[in-house]
DNA sequence: GCCAACGTTGGC
DNA sequence: GCCAACGTTGGC
């Protein structure tokens, strides 16, 4: 199994909106390394959802329901989605400062390069953010 | 709201 | 194929 981290700016689409559509296709990646990893990603992989902009934090876990396929947004076959489905809210959220602060997240590609909106998490750090969100996912 | 970082575009 | 110009992202 995988991980990631995907960013999303709330006002454009927020975790709230997600847990009420139970699920979304992550579109409008419109960057090469971004698309790159979903394309690695498989179903099943978890992934965390951060709140980029606003708030600046881990907001909950989501899934991967289905595998890459074509962007339905816009005629380019260079652009894909995925298939996400949320998986349970962080008891608390887990805030960029807080990551920033923690030894062992000190190489997160979400601090290292901070455009990205899609990467790899190795396990390690995966499961660092859950603790301290004070969140458990069964399948891990 | 500013601006640094960085990716993309297009002229040469 | 280089690089200046430009647009976007996202932290502050």
């Amino acid at each position: 199994m995988n991980f990631w981290l995907v960013k999303q700016e709330p006002s454009k689409y927020s975790w709230d909106q997600f847990v009420k559509d139970k699920g979304t296709y992550w579109d409008g990646v419109r960057n090469y390394q971004a698309r790159n990893n979903l394309q690695k990603m498989k179903k099943g992989d978890l992934l965390l959802f951060y709140h980029s902009v606003i708030g600046k934090d881990v907001q909950g876990v989501a899934k991967v329901s289905k595998e890459f396929y074509p962007d339905p947004t816009i005629d380019d076959p260079r652009w894909v989605v995925v298939d996400l489905k949320p998986v349970k809210a962080m008891s608390v959220p887990v805030t960029l400062d807080d990551i920033k602060n923690h030894p062992a997240l000190n190489d997160i590609a979400l601090i290292k390069q901070s455009r990205l909106s899609v990467m790899p998490l190795s396990k390690n750090e995966f499961k660092t953010i859950l603790k301290m969100g004070q969140t458990k996912v069964s399948s891990i």
